[in-house]
RNA sequence: CGGUGAUUAGCGCAGCUUGGUAGCGCACUUGGUUUGGGUCCAAGGGGUCGCAAGUUCGAAUCUUGCAUCACCGACCA
């Protein structure tokens, strides 16, 4: 390709809406442009980086024995009905209908398609286990998109759907995608951890998600320092802490101070104080009893997904209201305490181990101190409610917790029945009975893997490629092409054999001065450059500039080919 | 949806307080100059100041409404 057929579409300036450097090298090298809030159109350069992730992943996946198939990005809602998801999946579906006024929705996702597909398609035991995916384009209303297109609401993903006629074979299949998973990042050249995860609102049981590190990731993960264990913070287990609490010495006493000032004007350590959180519960009663208090540590936070996994908790969690915090224990939110409070009582393990602590008095302005369970609080459930922090001793057993983030660019479940039970995907066993299925599914973020691995991978210049998904391979820098003869001609008979041979070369013949051009393919991460100038030419050299290494050196001419073996 | 802020040339911004001729840098066009790291000089093109209504002789500027975009929380590949 020449730069001067190229839609080159560089930019000096950073676009003041992009706040991650992803998105605003992104912009800069001219990958993609804004089209609406998490809407982009893909220039050339963009496309030929999507491209390159996207073709990898198909490449593993069908080495994984995974069949491509595509299905149409709208769906008819009748199939979400059936599936129960048209009521629950929330505001994020974009629904919309046709002339005839029928209902249908932009995919977010594809599982009641490929259930109702595999359901008409596969009769018999003999045909599983069966694993398809796709490459398609994604429609997520996200509340609010950013970063680019990190979460953009139009997005390329790769999703892939196993059937099983029982779990050992969800579980060798679930294996063999966790193993193509890797083998797809490392390729990538991506730093990457896969970490144990929550399912969320796509249900089933088992469940892993693969990260990128990066500090502008939006998921907190916690690691052992000491072992392979990584889990989303969400997922990861507070222990019990070690040892038996120690036996109460004080008298209960209250205080007229608000804990919050109990903490900050006496002595009094936050870390053996209580704070309790009133929540919706989930049991018939009528809604103005239906509460559920929870209790941690001052220095804690609260879980929210281990919290509402908890039965007796409403979920999703949801906070009670200042007026219902006030029927339940007749004063504001900030004097709560487990003491005397009529609603069941969950505290978290660590809060548990504490004894002679502080906590609020469910009067407005006053704390006790001294309180110990049991002897002044003894109607409680203990649960591990709170998120794990730096330092805290691994779930695995060995080393402490250490916490960095992650961009999640891909998924994979354990499912489960709920999509064969509801779209009723089954086929004749061995015993000539029909069986329901189970499934597994396995989703990639393709267009958010781009900015990831630009995230990883750049510096002040711009963006520096891993070789496998460079738009191009090696660009060619002609120096003052325009008043050299000699330059042009090596200029072009190298463009000419480089394009031969098959490689993605850009051959710079724009009139630019030489730190416009070299600015240019910095920005753009070209891996290789090849510099033609007088200056070598008399030795019949170009200079070969490395953009990841920064070295330079002199190669011969003839010898430009060997690069590319 | 809630909270905050923004919207003036393709991009980055000034002008608004105190109403009166729309400006700067980059980018773009033309000519010259320069040519191994974003040269320099000169001339030029490009704007219903987000939209709508109001106040006023007169609105980018004041008032009201709406839209869009971004940031902080819930969602997620």
């Amino acid at each position: 390709m020449r730069t001067s057929q190229y839609l080159l579409s560089t930019l000096k300036e950073t676009p003041a809406s992009a706040e991650v450097i992803s998105h605003q090298l992104m912009l800069r090298a001219g990958l993609v442009r804004h089209l609406a809030s998490g809407l982009y159109t893909w220039l050339p350069t963009g496309l030929r980086v999507l491209k390159k992730v996207e073709n990898i992943v198909r490449e593993e996946m069908q080495r994984a024995g995974a069949n491509e198939i595509m299905m149409s990005m709208v769906q008819p809602a009748d199939l979400w009905k059936e599936s129960g998801r048209w009521d629950d999946y929330g505001p994020e579906l974009l629904r919309l209908s046709d002339r005839h006024k029928r209902d249908f929705v932009l995919g977010p996702t594809h599982e009641e398609v490929i259930t109702k597909l595999v359901a008409n398609e596969l009769n018999s035991y003999k045909q599983l286990p069966l694993n398809v995916f796709q490459i398609q384009t994604k429609f997520r209303d996200e509340i609010r998109p950013r970063f680019g297109v990190m979460r953009g609401r139009e997005f390329l993903m790769k999703d892939a759907y196993s059937f099983h006629l029982d779990d050992a074979c969800l579980e060798k299949t679930y294996q063999i995608m966790f193993d193509a998973y890797c083998r797809i990042f490392e390729r990538l050249e991506l730093n990457f951890r896969p970490v144990i995860a929550d399912t969320g609102s796509i249900g089933g049981e088992k469940s892993h998600e693969f990260h990128v590190l990066a500090e502008s990731g939006e998921d907190d993960i916690a690691f052992s320092n000491a072992s392979d264990f990584a889990a989303n913070i969400e997922k990861a287990e507070a222990l019990a802490p070690q040892g038996e609490r120690a036996i109460a010495s004080q008298a209960l006493e209250t205080v007229e101070l608000k804990l919050e000032r109990l903490i900050k004007t006496t002595d009094v350590d936050i870390k053996n104080t209580v704070k309790t959180i009133i929540v919706l519960g989930d049991t018939d009663e009528e809604p103005t009893k239906n509460f559920v208090a929870l209790v941690l540590r001052g220095d804690h936070q609260l879980n929210e997904i281990k919290a509402e996994n908890i039965s007796g908790v409403h979920a999703p969690l949801t906070l009670a209201t200042d007026e219902q915090v006030s029927a339940v224990a007749n004063c504001h939110s900030s004097s709560l305490g487990p003491k005397g409070l009529s609603v069941p009582v969950i505290v978290d393990r660590s809060a548990a181990h504490l004894s002679d602590f502080a906590c609020g008095a469910n009067q407005n302005g006053y704390s006790f101190t001294g309180v110990n369970w049991e002897r002044d609080c003894a109607d409680i459930t203990v649960a591990d409610i709170r998120n794990v922090v730096e330092g805290d001793p691994s779930p695995c057993g060995q080393g402490s917790i250490v916490i960095k983030r992650g961009i999640e660019v891909g998924h994979i479940f354990q499912l489960g029945n709920k999509y064969a039970q509801a779209m009723n995907c089954a086929v004749l066993n061995e015993g000539g009975k029909n069986q329901t299925l189970t499934m597994g599914c396995y989703g990639i973020g393709v267009s958010r893997i781009v900015a990831a691995a630009i995230e990883q991978n750049h510096d002040q210049y711009g963006i520096k490629w891993p070789k496998a998904i460079a738009p191009f391979q090696v660009a060619i820098v002609p120096m003052n092409m325009a008043k050299s003869a000699r330059v042009k001609e090596t200029a072009e008979a190298l463009y000419e054999q480089l394009s031969n041979a098959g490689i993605e070369v850009l051959f710079d013949d724009r009139k630019e001065r030489p730190g416009v051009m070299f600015a240019d393919h910095e920005l753009m991460g070209t891996p290789l450059l090849l510099v033609v100038g007088e200056r070598n030419l008399d030795t019949q050299e170009v200079e070969l500039k490395n953009r990841i290494t920064g070295e330079k050196s002199l190669l011969a001419i003839d010898n430009v080919m060997s690069l590319f073996n």
